[in-house]
DNA sequence: CAGTGAGCGAGCTTCCGCTTGACTT
């Protein structure tokens, strides 16, 4: 029989306590909840002072029914899970679901996993926290509340299968607010001076930036005239050191933000592979919102840091977490062992592991000293001066290390270089002055992880939840990832060279987007109903007000229905009056005009399947009466600004443009966009062409590049096994057996020249690593 | 990642937060 049974919430972590308890301990894990309420229904009480109806999830139940049989087997039960709300939930469901007694039931906590901290929750066991647990529960009750009545609203009147939550709806509101002061905005133009002069030696070039920017072309051609005339020396040569210090350990959020600048991993990626890396044991958690050291990795960061780069480069620090509602139930995620200068791994996870153990050693490094050199040039005849920056780095400290990435190049701080040597009173000589017409810029659209870092400084969601919550307002098509094309600014350049002044427009591409979240109509109507209906849950402060209440409980000042009744008799009403109000219109719909052929009312609206132009009214009691006509929006149109000729324009399609080889050739917009159809077959018409005014030419030459690419397609096939084949796709050839695809090696230049069984070495190699056989089939559609 | 290609009157959708697995005979 089992003297003791621990339980965690990870199989990773059960495994290693394990090993610091010996053999009178069985650890085993919850694998998180292992009980909620149902899914498919509201299953909370309203009636009955809130109560929830909790169940145990069918993939759970064999798990639970395990934890029993050991449970009742065992003489003592630690309940290990995390220490903070949802842990302290956890182990009050495993308490009731097993079964437990208090005699032989015991709670304990550790936020770091060495032997000592185990050991010493062993020794100060507690009881269970009812008031954290009922916090957990008013967290949760809410959640549902504010999903299950909101979402049903949306499926009525705007469109069905959406949904809305405190979380999700705030962070959509976040990405439509800042579409709607892109477009707002107007960027102002000034102009930026710099000068280049030749010190006495005659050769040395100093590089200096006038003080302040000029406003117009009249202010600069009026002070470059001036220059024309004025002499220029030094007049002041300030020097100042500068310190810069390392940034905390990760977090979550951090370890994702910095991840995706710097390798450019999405925010689910990382949190793959970091789970990959913590799963083999390299890492500490990866779901944290603490950058708190251990005392043991404090140590073993000092002895790495004495080791490598010596004592000066060393400094102890501790952080403390600033964002929140941190529960800061784990550590920082940091190398298990600091020691561990290099894994064994896929790249990614290499350069992930790479990144997290930097940014740890550098955490506990010393300062950065820089010297920063101002050097001021007067012009005699004006009182506006030319300075130049420089920066010299006197001591890199943590720099050595690791260097925190910035989002865009407003953050960035200015690269300064070294300046050359010069002397108070140098009289310089003027070799040219640029000016040159800047903009301001307009606010930046947001990545993926400057979302979630926003989210994380308005307290909204958690670690576990940032890269769930990123993909489902993306599923639920409010935003989307994409690419934005730049548009073409002309700006002015104005010199003055060897006393003459000249004039010259230069072209830039500006406002280009890659990979940025962008609201779509759907999220925008969707967003809009819910700010003038819900502005109090919408409200940026939603959570923390709530998070509020949720603490009042966790201290036993509140009781937790309570909380949740003051919401409720608040919200509810409001749910009831809103889905009360008969529309004739479905939210977001707009009156673009009348068709003139038919004299019917032309409006857009989104339709069950998105956004659409609509011609006439649909007569559902008279079944004599005309249909309404649909049509699809195309890419890069909206609702909010499509014309009435825009839209009629639509109904052009699907069009036929003209005949080739005897066949119609009929132009269209389908599920992936714009297409031609052709002899029974599809070709994708490109996003510079539009289906609307490509000619017969342009279309044969897309049938005729399809033709070719399609004979191009199979490089090889086999006599071996008709299922196996090497294709040309759209990054380079690869592998294709059985229905699942292969990769090949960088290392084979010629693929063509695979034999059969080089092929099914790559394909047997491919299928023993468990990563690369799965497929994700992702079902959008039931 | 590796090729797809409507429809707008028929049937169930949805929350947030913990955690990973992968039918059973």
């Amino acid at each position: 029989m089992q003297k003791n049974l621990v339980i965690v919430e990870s199989p990773a972590k059960a495994k290693t306590i394990e090993k610091f308890l010996g053999k009178d301990f069985k650890v085993m894990s919850s694998y998180g909840h292992i009980r909620d309420l149902k899914t498919k229904e509201f299953s909370i009480d309203i009636e009955h002072n809130y109560a929830p109806q909790y169940v145990i999830p069918a993939d759970k139940k064999k798990l639970v029914s395990e934890l029993k049989s050991e449970a009742k087997a065992a003489e003592q039960v630690w309940l290990a899970s995390d220490e903070d709300r949802e842990g302290e939930a956890i182990s009050w469901h495993l308490y009731e679901v097993l079964g437990l007694k208090p005699e032989n039931t015991k709670r304990i906590v550790f936020h770091e996993i060495t032997k000592n901290a185990i050991l010493h929750a062993i020794e100060t066991p507690r009881d269970i926290n009812i008031d954290l647990v009922n916090a957990q529960q008013a967290r949760r009750v809410l959640d549902r509340i504010v999903g299950f009545e909101l979402s049903p609203i949306l499926w009525r009147k705007v469109k069905p299968a959406l949904s809305a939550g405190r979380v999700q709806s705030v962070a959509v509101r976040l990405i439509v607010e800042r579409e709607r002061e892109i477009n707002e905005f107007v960027s102002e133009a000034a102009y930026r001076i710099i000068a280049n002069f030749t010190l006495p030696d005659g050769t040395t070039i100093l590089k200096a930036e006038l003080s302040k920017r000029l406003k117009d072309k009249k202010e600069v051609m009026e002070f470059l005239e001036s220059c024309k005339s004025a002499s220029f020396s030094i007049d002041e040569i300030t020097k100042k050191p500068v310190k810069k210090s390392p940034a905390p350990p990760f977090t979550t959020s951090t370890l994702q933000q910095e991840a995706a600048r710097k390798l450019g991993y999405s925010v689910s990626q990382t949190m793959m592979i970091a789970q990959r890396l913590y799963e083999s044991g390299l890492i500490t958690y990866m779901r944290t919102d603490s950058v708190n050291l251990s005392d043991l990795a404090l140590g073993t960061s000092k002895e790495a840091i004495l080791e490598t780069y010596g004592e000066k480069y060393y400094k102890f620090r501790q952080y403390h977490t600033k964002s929140k509602g941190a529960q800061e139930a784990h550590e920082a995620i940091r190398p298990t062992y600091i020691s561990n200068t290099e894994i064994s791994g896929s790249a990614q996870e290499k350069k992930l592991y790479e990144l997290i153990r930097k940014r740890t050693i550098a955490s506990q490094m010393a300062d950065a000293e820089l010297e920063r050199t101002t050097i001021s040039v007067c012009i005699n005849n004006k009182k506006e001066k030319f300075v130049a920056v420089g920066e010299v780095i006197t001591f890199d400290g943590f720099l050595q290390v690791y260097r925190e990435s910035y989002d865009d190049e407003n953050e960035k701080e200015q690269e300064n270089g070294l300046l050359p040597p010069v002397e108070l009173h140098e009289v310089l000589s003027l070799n040219d002055i640029v000016a040159t017409e800047r903009f301001t810029q307009r606010p930046p659209r947001y990545t993926e992880a400057s979302l979630v870092r926003r989210l994380e400084e308005l307290g909204i969601g958690r670690p576990s939840t940032y890269a769930p919550t990123i993909q489902t307002i993306q599923n639920r098509e409010y935003v989307i990832k994409g690419d934005k094309d730049g548009v073409e600014r002309v700006y002015s350049v104005i010199t003055l060279a060897k006393d003459k002044i000249k004039e010259v427009d230069k072209k830039e591409i500006v406002g280009a987007d890659r990979n940025k979240l962008m609201p779509t109509d759907i999220g925008t109507v969707v967003n809009d109903f819910l700010m003038s209906y819900f502005p109090d849950v919408l409200d940026y402060n939603f959570t923390a007000s709530v998070e509020k209440e949720f603490d009042a409980v966790a201290e036993g000042d509140m009781v937790w229905t309570e909380a949740i009744d003051k919401f409720y008799k608040l919200f509810h009403p409001i749910v009831e009056e809103t889905a009360a109000v008969k529309t004739e219109h479905k939210v977001g719909e707009r009156q673009l005009g009348v068709d003139p052929k038919s004299g019917n009312p032309v409006f857009v609206k989104i339709g069950r399947y998105g956004p659409v132009v609509q011609i006439g009214q649909a007569h559902p009691d008279d079944k004599e009466a005309p249909k309404p006509q649909f049509a699809t929006l195309m890419k890069g149109q909206s609702i909010e600004t499509i014309t009435l000729e825009e839209a009629l324009k639509l109904f052009d399609l699907p069009r036929t443009i003209g005949e080739y080889e005897g066949k119609d050739m009929v132009a269209a917009i389908g599920r992936f966009g714009p297409f031609i159809r052709h002899d029974g077959k599809f070709v994708s018409i490109p996003k510079d062409m539009n289906p609307l005014s490509i000619t017969a030419e342009e279309a044969i030459e897309l049938i005729d590049e399809k033709r070719k690419k399609d004979e191009q397609r199979f490089l090889k096939k086999f006599e071996e096994d008709p299922e196996l084949e090497i294709l040309n796709g759209r990054y380079g050839p690869y592998i294709t057996y059985k229905k699942a695809n292969y990769r090949i090696p960088k290392t084979v230049t010629n693929p063509e020249k695979l034999t059969y069984e080089e092929c099914m070495k790559i394909v047997t190699e491919a299928a023993e690593k468990p990563a690369a056989t799965k497929k994700r089939t992702t079902k959008k559609k039931a």
